[in-house]
This record gives structure tokens, C-alpha cells and sequence, in this order.
DNA sequence: CATACATGAATTTTT
DNA sequence: TTCATGTATG
């Protein structure tokens, strides 16, 4: 994907200096399409030939993506062996990593669960009493911001602004209480609790602050504060303990990231860490890359203006040795549906080109790419029309659907027996005669003494609240779940995991569940085709194989309840056909980090791409946050750039004049409008009339007999 | 309890 | 317009 151009065989003097840099911190500002991974991998290599092992070097990224790639990158410039023990992963699971060794310390079993946001979301409905879902989600993700800015609940009532907020802090505070009775964490505390273990047990901080000897983080424009102050924590400078190392001497780290790409201020990321990097750290050395090896000059040039009306935290400017290549075309449509005509027409333009130069352009050269999802619609319905291939990014992701999540939720009761969430989820699936009123019972009978669901349901004394059904019912439940994790346990090896797992899902008639669930029979056989993936994949691991995308890795066998451990935060796992010939569309968050040849930026609209929500008021930050954005999305395109805006916009019920974004004028483009060939338009008219003819017809036959729709005076 | 209808609200996303 | 949630009804 963003595999480096071959046109820059070696390293410029920015990217030397920044490799070559080794003894102290350092920041890279990588402009977009700098080379930035290549001045990370480069380094990890230079950092290998001056005698640091493997394991000591970190490489923190945000997604799996980022860093299975990097490991792929790095493999490829040191050889698997030494890439083997190289620490690349994300910030999340080097938390994971963190507090399986030694969370302990803090008073977390090794074994503990890792929830995810349906587990959250549920336990917040029963912290606040009955409540809706929109409330509890409001909560979630309230709770979830003062985590990332490291605050607790106490700190979040005492800063609380108004009546909701402090009821959330408080609902957090029970949610707290329930995460420690359950030995389960949420996505959150996979930073902040690693991060609370160095400040509060030096033993920890010694062997952590040791452990590696150079730290690079990509992407910090995307960290938060929490994950500011565990990079501080591990390379030992200016510790958030109180009286820690104080910075005396500090590992070696590099900070690799863009403050112009910034673009995730909303979910608690904040460049405030970049402001602070040469102020806590006065030996910082910053290097800027500026030189760009994806774009022509006139895109560029565009990125460059837009990106100039922001205050700057570093000066940069972006060049490139590419020539100008083709103006940036604007063009204005009537509405959603002509936007995504055109586009069509653009794309078979492009395919169709003039064989002149660069050769034919394929379908995965191709990306649209607008505000929010909600765009795509309009595009896969034109698309798929035009008998054009396409993907659409950020799907619903294999981890979230209902079926693998299911299963999830009964490994992670075998891993952790007190994982209430997962027992609920996994107790109920399949249906086997317990229901409402026996949960409640049980887990009134479990509140009362301060044991989780699991433990309570073995207890003696549990007869007196339950009857004999329903007691029956639950010890056959918890005999099963002990003699699965008894034999999940002592499995190993890629075939016998499978066997396990597919003896486990028939005596549980998960199949027949799926059947019966849902009464589509091919929808249902596509879930079950999920979870054997899933099955497949878990045996995979187990036999000592890891596949993530960009690559397969080998790893020790693990018995099935290893694997289990590790499922909860792995993600993507379903390899997307990369080479599939395909077009991309996708939102311009999701488009961060990637490039194609040809982009088209749809709906570049005032209030959609400076998005505007209904009654919230666009603050100077704001604004600056979607200029970032916009700058993304115009520096994703490496040969032509199309953008484009709509004449009428729908804004929830109705259609509103559009307005051409001001980042267009800002892109201080000197050519003006593309205008639509007639050709296209003629055709276009022709098509939209075909279709009215058709429309009326079949309304027509469909209605023979009755009195017919008054045909076409529908507009 | 399950289905049907009405009402209301609409970014961006990873782990 | 569409999706999701809440209510009313059989």
C-alpha cells in the first residue's frame, strides 16, 4: 500500500539524520508521504547494528494495521530473525503485555478480561438502574474521554460541569467498582492502569523503565494524554510518579508524527503532547521531514495553502522533485446523485484513458473519499450500477458481528470465570433454560456476597433462593464451562484446538442456534461460515501460527486458553483481498496513512467538510481540527485530485442550498471550474428519462387494473 | 411476549 | 431518508 516509492532509493539528509540519531529523544516531523516508515524501520535496523537486541527495542503504533505492517517492513530490511523479538505492536497491547506480567502488583489476576464496548455499554445500563441506551452511551463515551485524559472518577465529579455530567462521574465510579469485582478492564484501562502500575510500584517502574533501549512511537499527533505520560513513564523521563527518575537519564525514544495530521482531537487525542515534547524533554532533537515522494506539485501546492491558514506548531512545508502533473479539478454538482455520475464518469475516464503514458489505470488506483459514512450510499448504489468493483472501508469489522462475539464471550468465561458480562452473554447462548428470573436471582444472591455469577452458582447455599430446575440448569452449565477450560488448558496444536473447538460449539448446538436465530437460512449459513473462520483461525494460533494483515508470523504453540487470552484485542483478522482490483471508498479518517493514485474528495460542502453539527458552534479548534482533515484527505492523492461540491445538500429532512467549502477557495487553485462534458450531461439526461419511462411502466404493469399513479407528474 | 407502528435523531473510530 | 428505539397492541 504506502510501500515506499522506488524513485528514492536511499535516504535523504533528513531521513539520515533522523536514523543516525540514536542516543537521545528525538522528534520526526514526517510531512504526508515523507517516508516516515521508512525512517522508522531504518532506524530499528541501525539501532540493531549498534548492538541493541530485538527485545529491547519498542516500535508503538495506534492500529494492528500500522503494525503489522511495520513488522512486515522491518522483516524485510533485517530478516525474520531479528524482527522476531522486535516489540512492534500497539499501544493497547503493550498495556496488554504490561499488566499480564505484572499487573499483580496492582491487584489484577493475570487472567483478567478484556471488554469490549458492548460489555461496557451493558454494565453502564445497570450502574445508572434501567436505563436507555443513548444515555448509557453518553456515558461511555464521557467516561472513556476522562479516562484518556487520566482522570478518575472522583477527579471527573469534582471537574463536573453541570447535573449530567456529575451523574455520569458517578455512574463511572460504580462502573469502576464492578470492572475490579468482574478482574476485567476496559479498552481504556489497558493504558492507564500499566501506566498507574509504574507510578505506583517501583519495582515495576525499574524493570519497565529498563526494559527497552529505544522507544519510537508513530503517529504521537494521535496520542492522548494517558498514552503521553506511559511513553514518559517507560523511557523513565519527567515519571508521573511522584518522586520518580525526575529525567535524569532517560531511554532513547523518537516520536514519528505530523501535527498537520491531527485529525483525532474528538476522541481525546491531543497535539498538547507535541507542544510539551521540547519543553520536557530540552535535548529533543527535531528534525522536519519535508520533502514528499507521493504527490505532483499542483497537490502539493493545494495541501500547502489550505494547511497555511492554521497557526503552526512547527514550520513545514511540504515539496517535492515530482513536476507540477495535472491542476486540481473542481467540480460542482446539482446533488448527491450527479456527484456520484460524475464521479462514475471520472472513473471510467481514467480507465479508459489515453494509453499515452503511465499505462492503464486500475480500479485500486481509484479512491472517493468524503466527511462521513453515510456519503457511500450514493456511490455504491452508482457504482454498482456502472458495473464498477468497489470496497468500502471501515465495514462492519469481524470482530463486531453477533456471532463471533458470542463466542468470545464463552472463551472469555473459560479465561476468567469472573467475567459476569461474558457469563451472562455466554449463559443465554444458546437458549438452555435459564432465564430472566433465574439470573436475577442469581446474581441478587451474587451482589449480596460479593462473589461473581460464576462463584455463586456452586455455592451451597444457593438452594435456598433458587428451585431445583433452574439450579440444575446452572451446575450443568458450570460443569461444562470447568471442563472446558480443564481441556482448554491441556489442548495444543493446531488440529486438536479445532477439535476442541468444534466438539465445543456442537454441544452447545450453536449451528442450530444460528438456524434458528435468524430466518434468513443463507444469512444464517453465513454466520456459521464467520465462525468457522473464526474457529479456524483460533487453531491456527494454536499451532503456533499468526496471521494478521500484512503477514503471517510464527510464535510458540499455544494451548487453546492462550489463544483465548489474546482474542479480545485482536481485531482484523478477516485478510481482505489486498490485491483485489477494487475501487476505495472511504471516509477521509479512514483514509489517513493511505494513498492511490487518483483521489476524488466528494461533498467538499460548507457545513459537511467543515462539518457543522445542528447546535453546536464551530470553534477555532474545531475549525483547525477539519482544515487537518481536509489537508489528509488532499494529500492522500499521489497523480490527479478531484474535489468536488454540491448546488443542493439534504440536511435531514430537506434539501438546502450548498455552499462550496472554504477550503476550496483556501487551496488557491488558479484553474477554475471543470465543467461537465456535454457529452456526459446529454447522456445523463437520456439515462435519468430512460428511467422514468421504466419507473413508469413497471408501475404500470404492477398496477393494471387500478387506477394508475398520475405518471411522472410526480415531479 | 412478539410484532407493528410511530417518533426522533442524525460526524469522524481504534482498541 | 433511514435507522433505531420506545410504545401500543394482539
Amino acid at each position: 500500500m504506502s510501500d515506499a516509492p522506488s524513485s528514492a532509493p536511499s535516504l535523504n539528509a533528513a531521513q539520515l539524520e533522523a536514523v543516525h540519531h540514536l542516543a537521545g529523544p528525538c522528534l520526526v516531523l514526517a510531512g504526508a508521504g515523507s517516508g516516515k516508515t521508512r525512517v522508522i524501520t531504518h532506524k530499528i535496523a541501525k539501532l540493531l547494528q549498534h548492538g541493541l537486541e530485538s527485545r529491547q527495542i519498542a516500535a508503538i503504533t495506534f492500529t494492528n494495521k500500522a503494525a503489522a505492517e511495520m513488522r512486515e517492513r522491518a522483516k524485510g530490511l533485517v530478516g525474520p530473525r531479528a524482527a522476531k523479538d522486535l516489540v512492534i505492536c500497539t499501544f493497547h497491547a503493550l498495556g496488554v503485555r504490561m499488566l499480564r506480567a505484572d499487573g499483580e502488583r496492582i491487584g489484577l489476576k493475570p487472567s483478567f478480561s478484556i471488554l469490549d464496548s458492548d460489555d461496557v455499554l451493558g454494565i453502564l445500563r445497570d450502574c445508572g438502574g434501567h436505563t436507555d441506551n443513548v444515555l448509557a452511551r453518553r456515558w461511555q463515551w464521557a467516561i472513556s474521554l476522562w479516562k484518556n485524559q487520566g482522570l478518575d472518577a472522583d477527579a471527573a465529579e469534582a471537574a463536573a460541569a453541570d447535573d449530567d455530567e456529575r451523574v455520569a462521574a458517578r455512574v463511572m465510579r460504580r462502573y469502576q467498582e464492578r470492572l475490579a469485582a468482574y478482574q476485567a478492564v476496559d479498552f481504556d484501562d489497558l493504558i492507564g492502569l500499566p501506566l498507574a502500575m509504574l507510578g505506583r510500584d517501583a519495582e515495576a517502574r525499574g524493570k519497565w523503565g529498563a526494559m527497552f533501549g529505544h522507544v519510537l512511537v508513530d503517529e504521537v499527533q494521535d496520542t492522548n494524554a494517558v498514552q503521553y505520560e506511559l511513553l514518559k513513564a517507560l523511557v523513565g523521563g519527567a515519571a508521573g510518579a511522584p518522586g520518580g527518575a525526575g529525567g535524569k537519564r532517560c531511554t532513547p525514544f523518537t516520536a514519528v508524527g505530523d501535527d498537520d495530521q491531527s485529525i483525532y482531537g474528538w476522541r481525546g487525542a491531543t497535539i498538547e503532547n507535541l507542544r510539551r515534547l521540547p519543553q520536557e524533554f530540552p535535548s529533543l532533537k527535531v528534525i522536519a521531514l519535508e520533502q514528499n515522494y507521493r504527490s505532483t506539485g499542483h497537490i502539493l501546492r493545494a495541501a500547502n495553502a489550505v494547511i497555511a491558514a492554521n497557526p503552526k506548531l512547527f514550520e513545514k512545508k511540504l515539496w517535492s522533485e515530482h513536476g507540477d502533473g495535472e491542476p486540481v479539478k473542481v467540480i460542482e454538482c446539482d446533488g448527491e446523485e450527479h456527484e456520484a455520475e460524475r464521479v462514475v464518469a471520472r472513473i471510467q475516464a481514467l480507465r479508459g484513458g489515453r494509453a499515452g503514458e503511465g499505462g492503464t489505470v486500475r480500479f485500486a488506483d481509484i479512491a472517493v473519499l468524503y466527511r462521513a459514512n453515510h456519503q457511500a450510499k450514493v456511490f455504491e448504489q452508482k457504482l454498482r450500477a456502472a458495473q464498477i468493483p468497489y470496497k468500502v472501508s471501515g465495514g462492519q469489522s469481524f470482530f463486531d458481528r453477533a456471532e463471533i462475539r458470542d463466542l468470545c464471550a464463552w472463551l472469555r468465561l473459560i479465561v476468567n470465570n469472573d467475567d459476569d458480562p461474558a457469563f451472562l452473554r455466554a449463559v443465554t447462548t444458546p437458549k438452555r433454560g435459564i432465564g430472566h428470573q433465574t439470573l436475577a436471582s442469581l446474581g441478587e444472591f451474587a451482589a449480596g456476597r460479593k462473589a461473581s455469577l460464576f462463584e455463586a452458582l456452586f455455592a451451597p447455599t444457593l438452594s435456598a433462593v433458587l428451585k431445583g430446575k433452574a439450579i440444575d440448569a446452572l451446575h450443568e452449565f458450570g460443569r461444562f464451562v470447568n471442563d472446558l477450560e480443564h481441556r482448554a488448558r491441556h489442548t495444543t496444536g493446531a488440529e486438536d484446538a479445532k477439535a476442541l473447538l468444534l466438539g465445543w460449539l456442537k454441544d452447545i448446538g450453536y449451528e442450530q442456534h444460528l438456524l434458528d436465530a435468524e430466518d434468513n437460512a443463507r444469512l444464517a449459513e453465513a454466520r456459521w461460515s464467520n465462525v468457522l473462520d473464526f474457529v479456524d483461525w483460533i487453531a491456527r494460533r494454536c499451532g503456533g501460527e499468526i496471521t494478521q494483515e500484512g503477514g503471517t508470523f510464527e510464535s510458540e504453540r499455544q494451548s487453546v486458553f492462550d489463544a483465548a487470552q489474546t482474542i479480545s484485542i485482536i481485531v482484523s483478522i478477516a485478510e481482505r483481498g489486498e490485491d483485489t482490483d477494487v475501487v476505495t471508498l472511504s471516509t477521509l479518517h479512514a483514509a489517513k496513512g493511505l494513498e492511490w493514485p487518483h483521489v476524488v474528495l466528494a461533498g467538499v460542502n460548507e457545513g459537511l467538510l467543515p462539518f457543522k453539527g445542528a447546535e453546536e458552534e464551530m470553534t477555532a479548534e474545531r475549525l483547525q481540527e477539519e482544515r487537518r482533515l481536509m489537508y489528509v484527505g488532499i494529500t492522500r492523492a499521489q497523480r490527479t485530485l478531484v474535489v468536488s461540491w454540491l448546488r443542493r445538500r439534504k440536511r435531514g429532512r430537506e434539501t438546502v442550498a450548498g455552499v462550496p467549502s472554504r477550503f476550496v477557495a483556501e487551496m488557491k487553485l488558479d484553474e477554475a471550474v471543470a465543467k461537465e462534458d456535454p457529452r456526459e450531461r446529454l447522456k445523463r439526461l437520456r439515462a435519468e428519462l430512460a428511467a422514468r419511462v421504466q419507473a413508469n411502466e413497471a408501475a404500470r404493469a404492477s398496477e393494471a387494473g387500478r387506477p394508475a399513479e398520475p405518471a411522472g407528474a410526480s415531479r
